[in-house]
DNA sequence: CGCGTTCTTGAGGATTGTCAATGGAAGTGG
DNA sequence: CCACTTCCATTGACAATCCTCAAGAACGCG
């Protein structure tokens, strides 16, 4: 349960007992419960922690000065914040909550010296921040080249599969607590036509989306009207290549914080 | 001239001489020409070796199975393509070129040596990454909240900023080779619309465009109509903390490749 | 139970897309 | 060096998608 974020690492490299203790440690130290709709970052920050969400929704978000918000990212129960921190002096973006969340904080130093001792999870950790920038181009490909009907059902279809990955869904059943005007923000349309949207695909049978919780019945024909293919998630890559990381470990070139960590404060 | 993307790195990290030399060296080794319009790496593929555009445009883009296009980033001269080859299995989308290109390779062998000996190059190549990803994030906010004027204009401020961050532009002027169906493709506007739009920016006295030649009369007008604010290029950070690297270094938390360096192979 | 938030609906309009054709520039080959 | 081809920019007319405004219904929280 609250080991939802080492899942979600997993999801990304082996990791040994030793880096999911490593891990369970610095994730419990500084808990922090934040209400609904509040900010955790805020764009022009100075970064300081990275973020781990171990319970409820937020997203990474930015704004035009005159009002217009897009979502840029939706982070889920396992999630990180990632590893700006460490390079970036300021926050061009904010992060805000949709539900009640709780949170670990690491510090710079926290995070730098669990870089240093586990290899793997350092590797998993930059992983990561890959693969949520190749989920970032797949949103521009989806703003840029899908329809209403499309983008909508792009963005269930990843929502449930990321979902799936940390077992936060299955058999098709899943909470999906965002309301229709988050998904306008994430998906570039006006309220009103998200709203008609679902309706399409509910009377498709294509979802039932009734409250907070999300039914697909199947999965497939969602995926077909989305022009959905998951490549992008870089799910299932350890399977494909068991050794991978053992192999760069053995070359010693993972871990040792390296690159991960100049504090630029 | 051949140090475009000296000039590049040096934008997002101080270099000291020995770094600038071994990043020379290591750029004019595997020399490589490709014409306009061809592919340098497809999608699918498994990445080999990191790219660095010496000359020439290219792109970044992302097809749907019926043949839709997005556009992602633009490369130019001084470029890299980013950490990907490093961590992540397969490409998840393809790079091509916009006019004939000179590139150079490193292979992931070099490219680990050269970060592993070299902290700040290290960090600097970490940090671009990091910065395209903002940028992704940014044409993520473009596609989604602009209309067809704002984007438009926003994407040629991006690039008449960044060209002139490698001193490829100036006074208003720079050299912009690419179509206006590309143009289409990057902004999800059918190039019809993007025609229209030109002639509006140009009947503004925004900008003037033949062939491929950009001129900017007033580049805050621009900015002010496209709502563009450069913060997200994360330019500058430099001069900010001048020292944030040497104190990083100081901690031996740079370089070393580390998670830089799994060969994933 | 009441109030605020979220969802839903309708009507009309704006932005942007599609189709199709023309003009012009640039590049190629004889 | 000219004729030809090809690619690119441009135009017009019409259509579709999506947006805005505005109001009412349902849901959920305190």
């Amino acid at each position: 349960m609250s080991d939802v974020f080492v899942r979600k690492l997993e999801q990304v490299a082996r990791l040994s007992p030793a880096d999911r203790k490593a891990l369970r440690v610095a994730a419990s130290g500084r808990l922090r419960s934040v209400g609904a709709r509040e900010d955790v970052v805020r764009e022009g920050d100075r970064p300081r922690a990275m973020t781990v969400f171990l319970s409820g929704w937020a997203c990474r978000y930015k704004m035009i000065e005159d009002g217009r918000r897009q979502l840029l990212a939706f982070f889920v129960p396992g999630d990180f914040c990632d590893l700006n921190i460490f390079l970036l002096d300021e926050m061009d973006h904010s992060i805000g909550t949709i539900t009640p969340v709780t949170v670990a904080e690491m510090s710079r130093e926290q995070l730098a010296g669990l870089m240093a001792r586990h290899h793997r999870l350092s590797a998993a950790l930059w992983r990561d921040t890959l693969v949520k920038a190749s989920i970032q181009r797949e949103w521009t490909l989806n703003l840029g080249q899908r329809n209403a009907l499309e983008r909508v059902a792009h963005l269930v279809c990843e929502l449930y599969v990321r979902l799936r990955a940390v077992r936060l869904a299955d058999d098709g059943l899943c909470e999906m607590p965002i309301t229709q005007a988050d998904l306008a923000d994430a998906t570039g349309l006006s309220p009103v036509h998200v709203n008609r949207t679902l309706q399409e695909l509910r009377h498709s049978n294509l979802l039932a989306w009734k409250g907070k919780s999300l039914y697909v019945p199947d999965f497939d024909a969602l995926a077909a009207t989305a022009l959905f293919n998951p490549a992008y998630l870089h799910l299932g890559q350890i399977g494909h290549h068991p050794d991978a990381d053992d192999r760069a470990a053995a070359h010693g070139l993972t871990g040792r914080a390296g690159p991960a960590a100049p504090p630029a404060i």
